[in-house]
Order: structure tokens, then sequence, then C-alpha cells
RNA sequence: GCGGUCGUAGUGUAGUGGCCUAGCACAGCGCUCUGUGGCAGCGCUAGCGGGAGUUCGAAUCUCCUCGAUCGCCCCA
């Protein structure tokens, strides 16, 4: 029989996140974890399937979202459900379901973890990516959105991104959006020669992509395009206004971007990106994006709720971090420092013993009890570079000691075996 | 979903139709050295992404497929 190697592979864009790459991935949790908790943001899990109308609502039916790049499928009794794409729909789900207007308002919640989208897989985008989401629920006020832009800023701030650059605009609302469309849609027809194919699409489709068309010629349309900021209806102005003056407060290093827009149709007002500038100035993709989408609690069943997030693109930023050799933890400061070798049955089922009295005074130690020539776990310690050897073999068993070996300058002394315990816990110390 | 480029042990690579039973380096494991690491010597493990085809002969050419990457569409 010839048996057939089948070779496994991980999904097309799905990728592992190796014991090595966990430091930046642990740095990132940590500094939104810190960010969240100093502002009293509550952490949420939502799952990661929801009903796929979750989302397709949430789109609406204006792009390919839903057929193309969701992850959906039908469940064995036939309903259609959906790996989140993001987490703000399912959140928004949950505080309808759970009647979250009930508590004190805003409610202000984050989650984090895997979601995924049915994408071609490019640099920074994957078919499973993790994400940290911050959304501030039942509140109007601009101050959250300055609230909100300003902890996104932390969280790259902390993580040491030195030229981080954030991008505002406000996009209106259902009062003044549709409004505004008209007038760009008007101005573009005029144009409509020197667009590019694409665009031409988007007059129909999504009128306000066009404003971040990459083309060269449709650059030079739009740069006599009308712009948001300028149509907005009195309340969206005033808002922005504040939110701008919350921002100049803070002292964040934003800049008004009039091109600026989201693909979907629930974002409101404020739109904002942060992303970090590189030494020569190119700009990576967004690090974290967001705004406000006071229409979508209502989209989905809920009550009028105006309500402001983010998302934390967090396998973006790991990406760009270990680009840049960025820090995470000092390496030395996370491997225990002792090392304990055994020789021979009866001293490896007594160091087995010792292993845990050291368990019990939360004292780090490394071993290698399945290899069994001294030769070996020495050269195990010296690799994780460990600084203290603890040899105990037949000699020492009989003989009630442990000989403990310098990794550094090669000297051994004794200790007698009930004393050890205590003795390494003043050395790691010191 | 569309187009370009690419795919050799774990990693980095050599190899451009027969000198390939696929070479080298690093890593891993082991031995020299059954109680002493870092050095050295020796050895072992492990690969042409997968499948069809062309050919006397394929890592090398063709097609399909899978994956990666870059760009497009889309972007929550």
């Amino acid at each position: 029989m010839t048996e057939k190697k089948v070779k496994l592979q991980s999904l097309s864009g799905m990728n592992d996140v190796l014991p090595k790459d966990q430091p930046f991935l642990k740095k990132i949790q940590k500094s939104i974890e810190g960010t969240t908790s100093y502002y009293n943001f509550q952490k949420i899990e939502v799952p990661v399937l929801e009903y796929a109308e979750v989302f397709s609502k949430a789109a609406g039916d204006t792009s390919d979202i839903v057929e193309k790049e969701m992850y959906s499928f039908r469940t064995k009794g036939g309903d259609l459900i959906c790996l989140r794409p993001e987490f703000t729909p399912g959140v928004v789900r949950s505080y309808i379901e759970h009647g979250m207007h009930n508590l004190p308002q805003p409610v202000k919640v984050w989650a984090s973890g895997p979601c995924f989208r049915h994408d071609r897989p490019q640099k920074g985008r994957y078919r499973q990516f993790f994400q940290a989401s911050l959304e501030a629920l039942g509140d109007k006020s601009p101050s959250i959105d300055g609230q909100i832009i300003q902890m996104s800023y932390d969280v790259l701030k902390d993580l040491g991104f030195k030229n981080i650059s954030i991008q505002v605009n406000s996009i209106g609302d259902n009062e003044c959006r549709p409004y505004f469309k008209k007038i760009l849609v008007g101005y573009f027809k005029s144009k409509r020669g020197s667009l590019c194919h694409d665009c031409q699409r988007r007059l129909k489709e999504n009128p306000l992509r066009i404003l971040d068309c990459k083309e060269e010629k449709c650059q030079q349309v739009k740069a006599g395009a009308p712009q948001t900021v300028d149509h907005l209806c009195q309340l969206c102005h005033a808002h922005f206004k504040q939110v701008l003056e919350f921002l100049d407060e803070l002292e964040l290093p934003y800049v008004i971007n009039p091109y600026l827009v989201r693909g979907l149709d629930y974002y409101t007002k404020t739109v904002f990106e942060i992303s970090e500038k590189s030494e020569i100035g190119m700009v990576y993709g967004a690090l974290a994006s967001g705004g406000r989408y006071d229409g979508l609690v209502k989209l989905l069943g809920g009550r009028d709720t105006p309500a402001c997030g983010v998302g934390i693109g967090i396998s973006r930023i790991m990406e760009l971090m270990m680009e840049k050799e960025m820090k995470t933890e000092k390496k030395p400061a996370e491997g225990p420092k002792i090392f304990l070798a055994q020789l021979g049955e009866m001293a490896k089922r007594k160091s087995m013993k010792l292993f845990e009295e050291f368990r019990d005074e939360k004292i780090p130690v490394a071993e290698s009890f399945s290899k069994d020539s001294l030769r070996s776990q020495l050269s195990a310690a010296n690799k994780m570079g460990v600084r203290w050897v603890l040899i105990f073999g037949q000699r020492e068993a009989l003989e009630g000691f442990i000989t403990l070996r310098d990794m550094e300058s090669g000297a051994q002394s004794e200790i007698t075996l009930d004393k050890v315990v205590q003795e390494m816990k003043n050395k790691v110390k010191s």
C-alpha cells in the first residue's frame, strides 16, 4: 500500500500567531486593556457567529459586502449565519437584545477577538484577523467622539508609535447627506468624462467613494469637488465644530481630510482614521478607524440611539510592530532564572517533587525531565539563558544536598536539600 | 471576484531538460564526552506545494489546482 501524504495547510488568508510572536499580541492587548479600564469601558464578549442579517442589515445593499465579502454559510437547520466581519453590529445587537437602554447611558463597552472577511488576502488584509472595538452607545455628545479618538491615540502611543496621524471628517447625517450627495453627483456628472472607469460606475452606486479614489485623473476632479464639511446641516456642523474643539483641547495631532468617507450608510457625522507614517512620510494602512453610527441601533430594530466607536486593527498593528522591530517585553524577565537538572531514576522522581515545592513558592523553574544526560540538560539551560542550574543526581539524592552551578562563572556550590527553596528565593530576588 | 509575479528540508538558498540517488548554510536531534553548557569534529532527521501532460528523460517546459505576494474591485 502506498501511503498518500496529504499536506495540511492553513486556509487561505488565515495565519497562526506563533509563540515567538505572542509578546507583540500581548503587548497590544495589555495596552488596550489598560486604556479601556482607565476610561471605564467594560469588557463584553459577543459571539463569533451571528445571523448574517445582523451584518447584512447594517451594511445595507450598497456594495459587494454581503454577497462577496462576508463569511456566511447555512447551518444544518437552514439558517444563514455569518462569522463576524467586525464587532459593531454584534455589540449593537447585544445592546438591543439585553435592553441596555435601561442602563445608565452611555453604555461604554469594548470587545476583542478574531474577525473574518472573505476578501482576497493582501498585506494587512487577511481572512481572519484580530480586532478590538470600543463602543459608546447612547451618547450624542461630541465629547465622546473626542474621547474615543483620544483612546485610540493613547493605545498607539503606548505601543511606541511615534508618527501617528489622525484624519477626521464629518459626513453628515440623514438630514444633510442626501442633499450633499445630490450636489456631489451633480458636480461629478458635469465632469463625467474626466473620471476613471470605476468612478463612473461609483457615480451610481456609491458616489461618496469617488472622493477617495487614487486615480490621478480623479484626484484632479475631486480637488474642485464640493466638500462634506461645507454642506453639513446646522446640527452636524455644530457637532463637528465641537469635536474639533475637543481635539484641539486634547492637543491631538489631527488633520481634517475632507475626502475621508465611509463605505457604509450607517455611519454619520464624525469619521476618523488613525495611521502611522514612516520616516519617509509613507502612510501604512489605517491602524484604527471609526466614527459615529447614530443610525445603526434603530436600523437593527432598537430605539433611535446615537453611538460612536472605533475598531482597532490588532493584526495590522502587530504586523507593523514586527516590521519596525519595535520593543516588546524584555526577554530575560520572562523566562525562569533557575533550571533543575536531574540524573538517574531516583533523583528524577525526587526532583519532580522538588519542582512542585518551587511552584508552591511561585518561583519559576525550568526543567527538562525528559532528557537524561547532564550534558544535554546544561545545554538546554544555556539556550534558555538561565543563570542558575540546580544539579540533582544520585550522589545528591543519597546525601541530601543539591549542587548549584552558576552558569556565568561556572562556580559550583552545595546546598542542603531543605534549604534549597529558601536560598534560591533569595538568589532570584537579587 | 479580476490581473501580474512567485512556490526547493523548519528557515535562508544552489540548481534553468540528463552531471540530482537534489548541493550548501543555519536551526533541531544525537554521538565523540553514560555527572557538567557556550567551542570543535562526526553523524542523523528533513525538501522540489499538489495533480495531470510533453519527453527516452522534468525541480527545470505546458496546463490545471492550492498557497503566498502585489495591484484592482470592495473596505466594516
